[in-house]
DNA sequence: TTAACTGGAAAA
DNA sequence: TTTCCAGTTAAC
């Protein structure tokens, strides 16, 4: 029989101190008379429970063998209302308000102090913003423990490299006024920009030099893209500026112990670098001196779990927080990144007139809409002559994205003459039909449109866009033989293709980076797109072509198949998305939609929604529109007031969340700022 | 999950 | 009035 290892009882000889700082943690407290700690023995403890009233913290004894442990930011297990819940320590005192026995914590489970002061008090602002719970914040901010991982002494930190100037201020150059937002991130400040990328700009190189900037500052930084293809870009780019030693990944589909591993290098200060999706605008960067978000338009950014916060606004809010500097950047701009710019907040970072017309030439093809209307055979043309000569002539010297539109698009109604989106007069909802017989319907409050007439041109009919299966690649096999066509799109992506001549075919979101860039970009039924129920169609049509045209090469070419009188579409042509980006801000103003107004929904049981509605005291100046019938069996209405009394409007919700929640009436669903209606 | 509380009914 | 029990509530 195999005794213990020799070696083992020796190691515990030779370093007791760290065999007993791992056993502790896990002991348990069987008697409630234990002694408690000398000092500090009331902890303020936020427990893990849903229930919006008991969003506060609750003071336990701490024993005297977690006296030294139990420091603010570790999670523990207290006996709550006889089970035992997971919280975590915010505070140590001396002293409790409470008048009764405190219970003393039931476990440590572990001495890691894993929510730091700045993301704890973050967590309190966006509970507050998003009428939600700090516990669901931190249920997305803090991942989950991964003991085996813990135990294991995590990388160690490494000085940053020298920060090249030159190289940064080379990749920036074309830029407006980069190279003073590099000095200044550099020198420890916190300058704020909107960056308006020019097309072909290689963006996750010019993100590593602002990032490598920060780092020389002696500062941490933080970006956030939207997907895992993206961050795969900014992790490479980051190896080539900074090294592979100075950043981590995180991604929600890294698997918990690798997630909770990187999570642990950046909490203990180890890596002060961290490019990730949506959830790592959470992570705790020690002396955070820049945020970054790409394409803030994208909704992957928009988180689907309450209290549903965006990362821009988490970001953003961080960076004031924590004086950082912030970084908005995409190919698009949002209508909120234009409002960063309009109001002062940030600068515009945008390349000069004469340096777009060297990165991409961008022409419109095909029939005005109203052309189409009266022939609808020219629809049948989707690659209209001027595309195909363009493709053609671009294969010559490298690839070419085609970009199609997705199908499956949920259909809104339009007029069936101009296509103009039909809207409601009451509310600018979008309309749909509820069955062939009953007339129009509003999605947001309801009303009804008997004898609907198109603004723009008069016409009465009303049509649900249609999309066409695509078979573009095919097309496009037959129409160029003997050259490679590849697709991209749904469950098929590909990342990146090489700098050889090839047809591309991808849907939005899925076009692969070429090599060096498309010689050529053409975007196909760009109509499509605007045809959408959506309370953002315009921004993003737009925005899904600026980041396919984001792709070609520097001097290339893109071909639009579309209405050249559209916004949007002329928008493109012009590489405007700052003049969009306000154009839409005033649009949204007379329309009194969101970010001009504040707007939140409330969804659940219709029952339910109406008692929402009684106990809402929402400040002066509101609107509620709605009900509506939404989804199975439920219910929706939209509560809509001016921008500056959102704060009041979050703090009303809570309030309704608590009563509810006490009174354990049927939950509601709150969403505050919905990224879509 | 459970101790503490509530209110109603039965016992005295 | 007291006691007992079932159902409800708060939660340290």
């Amino acid at each position: 029989m195999p005794g213990p290892k020799p070696d083992e009882p020796g190691e515990q000889e030779l370093l007791p101190g760290l065999v007993r700082a791992e056993v502790r943690p896990t002991r348990t407290v069987k008697s409630a008379s234990e002694s408690v700690a000398e000092v500090d023995p009331v902890a303020r403890v936020l427990v893990d429970v849903p229930l919006a009233h008991l969003d506060r913290t609750f003071d336990y004894a701490v024993p005297a063998s977690m006296g030294v442990d139990a420091r603010p930011g570790v999670r523990v297990k207290v006996r709550f209302a006889g089970r035992d819940v997971d919280g975590f320590v915010l505070e140590r005192s001396s002293a409790t308000d409470h008048d009764g026995a405190l219970t003393p914590l039931r476990r440590l489970v572990s001495p890691e102090p894993v929510l730091l002061p700045q993301i704890a008090a973050l967590a309190a602002e966006l509970a507050a913003r998003y009428a939600g719970t700090r516990s669901d914040v931190l249920r997305l901010a803090v991942p989950g423990r991964h003991a085996a991982t813990e135990k294991k002494d995590s990388v160690a930190s490494a000085p940053a490299p020298p920060y090249d100037v030159a190289a940064a201020a080379a990749v920036w150059a074309g830029h407006g006024p980069a190279a003073a937002f590099l000095g200044h991130l550099a020198d420890g400040g916190s300058p704020r920009a909107v960056w308006s990328a020019a097309p072909g700009t290689e963006w996750p190189l010019l993100i590593a030099h602002a990032v490598a900037a920060t780092l020389d500052g002696g500062r941490g930084a933080l970006v956030v893209v939207p997907d895992g293809k993206d961050v795969a870009r900014v992790d490479a780019a980051l190896s080539v500026v900074l090294g592979s030693d100075q950043h981590v990944v995180l991604t929600a589909d890294a698997g918990p112990a690798r997630r909770y591993r990187d999570f642990l290098a950046v909490a203990r200060g180890r890596r002060r670098v961290v490019v990730g999706t949506r959830a790592a605008a959470f992570a705790p960067v020690a002396g955070l001196g820049l945020v970054v978000i790409w394409d803030d338009g994208d909704d992957l950014h928009a988180e689907p779990r309450a209290p549903y916060p965006h990362a821009r606004e988490t970001l953003l809010l961080r960076a004031e927080r924590e004086g950082a500097a912030a970084l908005v950047g995409g190919f698009a701009m949002s209508v909120e990144a234009g409002q960063l710019v309009r109001s002062g907040w940030a600068h515009l970072l945008a390349a000069s007139r004469a340096e777009l017309r060297s990165r991409v030439t961008v022409s419109v093809t095909g029939a005005g809409e109203h052309a189409l209307a009266r022939d609808p055979l020219a629809r049948a043309a989707r690659v209209p002559t001027e595309a195909h000569h363009a493709i053609r002539d671009a294969l010559a010297s490298g690839p070419v994205l085609v970009s199609t539109p997705r199908s499956g698009y949920a259909a809104a109604l339009a007029c069936e003459r101009c296509r103009t989106p039909a809207r409601c007069r009451v509310c600018t909802g979008p309309l749909a039909l509820g069955s062939a017989a009953a007339p129009p319907a509003c999605r947001w409050c309801g009303t009804t449109h008997e004898g609907w007439a198109c603004p723009e041109c008069g016409h009465r009919g009303l049509r649900a866009p249609v999309v066409g299966e695509s078979r573009t690649a095919e097309e496009l096999g037959r129409a160029f033989p003997g050259t490679l066509v590849r697709t991209s799109g749904g469950d098929r992506v590909l990342a990146e293709v090489d700098a050889e001549p090839a047809i591309v075919v991808a849907t939005p979101g899925a076009e692969p980076v070429a090599t060096g860039g498309y010689a050529a970009v053409v975007l196909l039924d760009t109509w499509l797109a605007l045809g959408v129920a959506h309370l953002r169609v315009e921004e993003e049509a737009l925005r899904r072509w600026a980041n396919a045209v984001g792709l070609v090469r520097p001097g290339g070419r893109a071909v639009v198949v579309g209405d050249p009188a559209h916004p949007a579409v002329q928008a493109l042509v012009r590489w405007d998305p700052a003049g969009f980006a306000d154009r839409e801000a005033t649009q949204r103003r007379e329309a009194h939609l969101p970010p001009a107004s504040r707007l939140a929904t409330i969804t659940g049981e219709p029952g339910a929604v109406d008692d929402a509605l009684t106990l809402l005291v929402a400040p002066a100046g509101h609107e509620v529109l709605g009900p509506v019938p939404f989804g199975d069996g439920e219910s929706r209405v939209v509560v809509r007031v001016p921008r500056n009394r959102g704060p009041a409007l979050s703090a009303a919700l809570l309030e309704v969340q608590r009563v509810r929640s006490a009174r354990k009436l049927d939950a509601v669903r709150i969403q505050v700022d919905p990224p879509t209606l």
